[in-house]
RNA sequence: AGGCCCGUAGCUCAGUUGGUCUAGAGCGCUUCCUUGACACGGAAGAGGUCGAUGGUUCGAAUCCAUUCGGGCCUACCA
């Protein structure tokens, strides 16, 4: 049995199969040539976190990258893909300490060390379940290079950017106010805090003015963070309070004396147009304690509680807190009033926690020049966004960037290379391990605790991950890596800092040179610093009823499930036919059920030729390497020619929808051709042909069996991105297991050649079909059993006529026709008639017609014409029209009006003729 | 507070610089057909004044303005 399918298309084995082929036979991987600068496309896999499981947004981002890979990697590129795992700080060190809280253990009883030691274990463990499914999926990366962000290699350019940064001033360290999360116990910066309005309250407390009985009312939604205040502001145009200026006033319940200062922090028209200064537990408020040297006194300490310095609420929780302030505010008669108010409050992105302001000392990078050169290189279009408005989001954001806080009080991640003299407090920064302090030489030195923004190391991926200090063929070759695609949840956490990052360190003095070769001058190397020249960002997945999946919903999808369901090349081909830019995508299972119809109408069709090809005994091997369409195909008849025109139409549009990153327009020209085209038209054509029993010589059996192989061949090629295993199986059993190629993932894809276009065999075949649609209707209108055979008349000018005699053999078939007959005047006006601008066609059975429902549709059927036509003349009676449209609309409807002229005659007719 | 996106058939969505659009597809629905590739199939069909209003234009689902409805992002206003 030579051409082997199992009767009934079952994924599952399939899938598992061609994965595990592909991936034991290396045929991602890549290496740079030697010398020489190849065409090649390169792009990095969003790395996904150790902890993660593939969820639809993956899936979705994985389709869209798989596609676009194999597609290149076809096309001849020398493509590059490249995998790895990141170790999300934060995350993971969460995700152990949750198992180690089951053990009854915690984080700081370890220690550091034994802490790590068990994060390594648990990674080893856990970690790898996100890449197994991506090799489920038949992600076609290069396994050969996959990376951690946590690999020695990869730390060691960590450490290297970080030095190199603080040497260049653009890192420093400092006491001020960050985003504090009080259960994860660190610095989160401005990105990781999700704001959300809630119902809260704002307090009014008025504040007694010293010598005098007078008194100041500020507002607040924090009272608790009074007992930190250090004066009171208002607005120096604010008259009413020109008198109190210089004043101090007694801060209720702790008896302090604090001033009135005048500062732009108070904004007359809010509230009082008086504000409290809480220099330690408010940014705001921080800056213009600075600004007026107040001092800082902080009350609320790092797990939210009050401290000392909070008198008797010390101990308190935070809301505890505000509570007894309010309640004691109350009792002393301090508190005027209590009004509803809506806050924006700030939680931690990943435990949700409410998040505090707070003073402390941390590591920062100074963007500003930074973010100078990533405006600089999307403005001038070195990167481009797809969808474009995410330009100017980026760029908007790009704009009022604030500086970055990169410390974490974290033990997961990449430790800060600074240290501490114990001696002098001089802070040291080195890329190895200092031996004695620069300035005391003392030995007593100590590494800084704290871990760098797993965002830090991730934004240097493009180039670490290509060798970068070093100066590598890779990096010389892959970078800047072709594309990125996202989602723009991560477009400022990531996006964002690896064009940052790429455009300082791929930048003179920082880009690396080979030996004996000139350094690039900085005009030179800007367009080559990004870190990718285009960014697709993709959309959200949400469940059917455009609902955001999440678990509290419960409506997540399970992208395996779904893949078990209908199997990976349905689910792929769902999320590229939705895929349209700028949408969100609604997942609706039953689309994934329509193709994995798709497939199933593969796969027979692949039965069908198959059993074709055995039964005639023939052996045929399309060409399919390197610059490869459809070879050796003989277009003895319309339907070939046509077909072959057809499919190099369909090749020329998916490869313009894919350049376009229109996944949905590439996936539907595919299916459309292959179902709509070929299967429902050409292969039913050409069946005669085939039949060597009763009708067909066994030559044009074979020209007819060759064709189809050709055809159905290069069809595999077209769709293998989006379905690689379908279209590799079936592949493979075309040449009977001894494929010429390895695998179909290595063969030329289809390019459209215009010799194999044919404009008249389309015109003709469309009129065929037409004729053929027409009959069929007619039929269903008269009720005729369906497989009763009848005879039809036709009217048609000599062209059409001779068409329709060559292929009478077709329309009797297809419209199950018993014989067709010429007639040498129009049939319009016949009932049970249908006509066209190019036919008239009569089916000739003995029916009685309901004629006044006849006339009512006719009569429709004449006003829309009329409409139609007379719109058409205005238009073309109109000189500026004929001026300013393009010539082939013109023509184009120039033409279709003397069509429609032709149609209304005949209906015309038809109308008088019944009365 | 600023910005972005969406509103087209019962449902989910296409519709690429305004014109060849009689606004398409899938699913669902109706009628007929188990014909040797496929009922995960074949054939035929019903179904939409393109959220609303006004404007620009020879021409608008497409551009502009206003408006209603839905979603999202950014933001240090107590």
């Amino acid at each position: 049995m030579p051409h082997d399918l199992p009767k009934s298309y079952d994924p599952s084995d399939i899938e598992k199969r061609w994965a595990e082929f592909w991936i034991k036979n290396e045929f991602f991987h890549v290496s740079a040539p030697e010398s020489g600068a190849p065409s090649m496309f390169s792009l990095l896999l969003p790395p996904p976190n150790v902890t993660g499981r593939l969820h639809m947004g993956h899936m979705l981002n994985h389709t869209q990258m798989d596609i676009v890979v194999r597609w290149h990697r076809m096309r001849g590129d020398l493509t590059l893909w490249l995998p790895g795992t990141d170790h999300a700080g934060i995350a993971t060190q969460m995700m152990v300490e949750r198992q180690l809280a089951t053990e009854g253990k915690k984080r700081r009883e370890m220690g550091r060390e034994a802490f790590i030691e068990r994060v390594w274990e648990w990674k080893k463990h856990y970690g790898g379940v996100i890449l197994d499914q991506m090799k489920r999926l038949g992600d076609s990366v290069d396994w050969d290079r996959e990376y951690f962000t946590m690999d020695q290699n990869l730390s060691c350019a960590v450490r290297e950017t970080f030095v190199r940064l603080y040497e260049d001033g653009l890192i420093y360290r400092g006491k001020y106010i960050v985003n504090w999360c009080p259960r994860c116990g660190t610095a989160i910066s401005d990105l990781e805090v999700k704001h959300e309005d809630v119902a809260g309250k704002l307090y009014e407390i008025r504040y007694p003015v010293i010598g005098s009985n007078d008194s100041i009312t500020v507002a607040t939604t924090r009272p608790e963070t009074m007992l930190g205040d250090t004066a009171v502001a208002v607005n120096e145009k604010d008259e009413r309070y020109t008198h109190l200026r210089g004043k101090n006033v007694l801060l209720p319940l702790m008896n302090r004396e604090i001033p009135i200062i005048t500062d732009e922090l108070a904004q007359p028209e809010f509230g009082t147009g008086a504000v409290k200064v809480t220099p330690s537990h408010d940014p705001n408020d921080f800056a213009a304690g600075l600004r007026h040297n107040l001092p800082q006194i902080e009350v609320i300490d790092e797990h939210a509680r009050m401290n000392a310095n909070a008198g008797k609420y010390a101990g308190l929780d935070r809301f505890e807190a505000r509570q007894q302030v309010v309640a004691d505010l109350e009792a002393q008669g301090f508190l005027v009033g209590i009004k509803d108010y809506t806050i924006a409050i700030g939680k931690c992105d990943r435990c949700k926690t409410i998040v505090e302001p707070r003073l402390s000392e941390q590591w920062f990078v100074k963007v500003e020049p930074l973010a100078k050169r990533a405006i600089e290189v999307v403005e001038k279009g070195y990167i481009r966004f797809t969808p474009d408005n995410y330009k100017q989001i980026y760029l908007n954001w790009m704009y009022n960037i604030h500086d970055w806080c990169i410390s974490r009080q974290l033990w997961w991640g990449h430790r800060i290379p600074a240290w501490k003299c114990a001696d002098c407090a001089e802070i040291i920064v080195a890329r190895t391990t200092p031996a004695a302090c620069t300035k005391c030489n003392g030995a007593k030195l100590e590494q800084d605790s704290d871990v760098l923004d797993t965002w830090f190391s991730s934004g240097l991926l493009p180039f670490t991950t290509l060798g970068w200090p070093e100066a590598t063929r890779d990096l010389e070759v892959f970078y800047p890596t072709s594309l990125l695609i996202t989602g723009f949840d991560i477009l400022f956490f990531w996006v964002a800092r690896m064009i940052m990052l790429g455009c300082w360190f791929m930048m003179p003095p920082h880009r690396p040179v080979r030996e004996g070769e000139q350094p690039l001058s900085p005009e030179e190397a800007l367009p080559l610093s990004v870190p990718f020249k285009d960014v697709y960002i993709h959309a959200l997945v949400r469940d059917a009823e455009r609902q955001k999946m999440s678990k509290t919903k419960g409506n997540v999808l399970d992208p395996i499930e779904i893949i078990e369901k209908y199997g990976t090349d349905a689910t792929r081909f769902t999320l590229a036919a939705m895929s349209s830019p700028g949408t969100d995508i609604a997942f609706n299972p039953s689309r994934t059920e329509g193709y994995r119809a798709f497939a199933n109408k593969i796969w027979n069709a692949a039965r069908f030729m198959f059993m074709n090809v055995d039964r005639l005994g023939v052996s045929v091997r399309p060409a399919c390497e390197a610059g490869t369409g459809v070879s050796d195909f003989q277009a003895a008849t319309l339907e070939d020619k046509w077909i072959l025109s057809r499919f190099n139409r369909v090749a020329a549009e998916v490869d313009e929808a894919l350049k376009a990153y229109r996944f949905d327009d590439a996936a539907r020209g595919i299916y459309d051709f292959f179902w709509g085209e070929f299967c429902d038209w050409y292969i039913e054509l050409i069946k005669p042909r085939l039949d060597v029993e009763n009708r067909a010589s066994r030559e044009s059996a074979e020209v007819a069996a060759g064709n189809l192989v050709r055809l159905f061949e290069a069809a595999l090629r077209l769709l293998h991105p989006v379905m690689p295993f379908i279209t590799e199986e079936i592949w493979h059993a075309i040449y009977e297991g001894k494929a010429p190629l390895k695998s179909l993932a290595l063969a030329a894809y289809p390019q459209a050649a215009q010799e194999q276009m044919d404009l008249e065999a389309e015109t003709e075949m469309a009129i065929l079909q037409d004729l053929i649609v027409s009959v069929r209707n007619l039929r269903a209108e008269m009720k005729v059993e369906q497989k009763l055979k009848v005879p039809i008349q036709v009217f048609a000018e000599d062209g059409v006529r001779g068409l329709v005699e060559q292929n009478r053999g077709a329309v009797e078939r297809l419209a199950n026709v018993s014989d067709v007959a010429f007639v040498g005047e129009s049939l319009a006006k016949l009932a049970g008639a249908r006509h066209t601008s190019r036919f008239d066609v009569h089916v000739v059975y003995e029916r009685p017609i309901d004629v006044a429902a006849e006339r009512e549709k006719l009569k429709k059927e004449l006003e829309r014409i009329e409409k139609e036509i007379a719109n058409g003349q205005r238009q073309l009676g109109n000189e500026q029209f004929l001026a300013k449209a393009p010539a082939q609309v013109v023509e184009g409807i120039r033409k279709k009006v003397g069509e429609l002229e032709v149609l209304r005659e005949k209906t015309k007719r038809k109308l008088e003729e019944m009365g």
